[in-house]
DNA sequence: AGAATATTTAACCATCTGGTTAAGTAATAG
DNA sequence: CTATTACTTAACCAGATGGTTAAATATTCT
């Protein structure tokens, strides 16, 4: 078993809750972004989007780097991973049927042989 | 690319995001359990509990059962494989680019041996 | 210096959240 | 029938959340 700050796990997940979170740091998985950017596409003011990355800045999900008045925002999955594992943790149990644990760990210790890309 | 329910993702996320929720979903992967069994290890009222079984439910983290007075409440852990995909989908972006970190720091100072941990 | 740009802070508002206590409902036990 | 048990609903409260507009700050452009 694998042990979890609850803090972390906390904040995580509830940036992750939020849809206009979801698909800022969508959009940082394509390479780092500064506010005005990310705040385009959402129709929302300028404040509230800054308010969402101060969540996720909180949350540990993104840095903020400042280059003058600019501040660049960059992914930083590390809380990301927690909260996956946590996840998947229980998940494995919550799956149910005997089969489908099957499944799971065969992805898990497939022989090296055919290894898929990715 | 896999396409999420926005609605779903938020619900789940919303429910994990709070550690009494957490804490009862872990206490349910060891077998279904009614209420007043769920609520005895939390320093809250039973109302408080019932509640956050309202939202789990809601979130279809658990699905509810009625044996006379008693509610008993399995685990249905659909939603989490959801919410288990999305995040990985995004942590691999973030893991592409570590990689892509380690290969260029592997070529200026070439360490031994694995990554750290972190 | 003055204007424009990038971003934050402040003040405000409505709604949601997580808790409480008190009362209500339904099933079981005596 | 009455009491007890299991649980929910209702009413309430404090604090968080997600948005707004207006003002402030800092940097860059002309």
């Amino acid at each position: 078993m694998v042990k979890y700050s609850s803090r972390s796990l906390n904040r995580t997940f509830a940036a992750l809750a939020d849809p206009t979170r979801r698909h800022i740091l969508a959009h940082l998985a394509s390479g780092d972004k500064c506010v005005t950017h990310l705040a385009r596409p959402h129709a929302m003011s300028l404040p509230a989007v800054s308010k969402h990355l101060r969540v996720l800045e909180k949350a540990g999900l993104l840095q903020r780097r400042r280059y003058g008045r600019v501040h660049e925002m960059q992914l930083d999955a590390k809380p990301l991973k927690q909260a996956a594992q946590w996840v998947e943790e229980y998940r494995k149990f919550w799956q149910g049927s005997l089969d489908r644990l099957a499944e799971y760990l065969e992805k898990e210790n497939r022989p090296p042989e055919k290894r898929k890309t990715r």
